[in-house]
DNA sequence: CGTATGACGAGCC
DNA sequence: AGGCTCGCCATAC
């Protein structure tokens, strides 16, 4: 059936048949309730520091129900992405209420309070 | 295989 | 401080 045709000989670490993608989605799943994470951030983690906009591709892509918290991701400048749709953006903020994450009058998340600090 | 896109980021004005 | 432009990286076509 569909070949998967994806070239996966490309992926640095972590299984040879594992994406990109799937990279982002699984450190992204390691983000705890309450906290966030830069999309640079999670770039650098996974040794590309400039890769931040693939990461957003990455997420971008994540499947509902899924189970990646992708509502977790924001910018460096600690708000949250435009997104495609309004509602998406709208959600995002609601759901990352709901985890106790504050917004300022500014729309703007502390990352110094907020901010995911990367596993050991 | 080359071109275009996009939930980013840092620099510059 | 705020807004605009260029650069980077991984997919889609």
């Amino acid at each position: 059936m569909g070949t998967p045709s994806r070239q996966a000989g490309r992926s640095r670490r972590g299984r040879p048949d594992d994406s990109f993608y799937q990279q982002v989605y699984r450190l992204a799943r390691l983000i705890p309730r309450g906290q966030v994470a830069t999309y640079g951030q999670i770039a650098w983690l996974l040794g590309v520091p400039r890769g931040a906009r693939a990461v957003g591709w990455a997420l971008r892509a994540v499947p509902g129900g899924a189970g990646v918290p992708w509502q977790r991701v924001v910018n460096a400048a600690g708000r949250v992405s435009e997104g495609r749709s309004r509602s998406e953006v709208v959600l995002q903020r609601f759901l990352l209420e709901q985890e106790g994450v504050v917004f300022d009058e500014n729309d703007r998340i502390d990352l110094e309070i907020y901010g995911w600090e990367r596993p050991a």
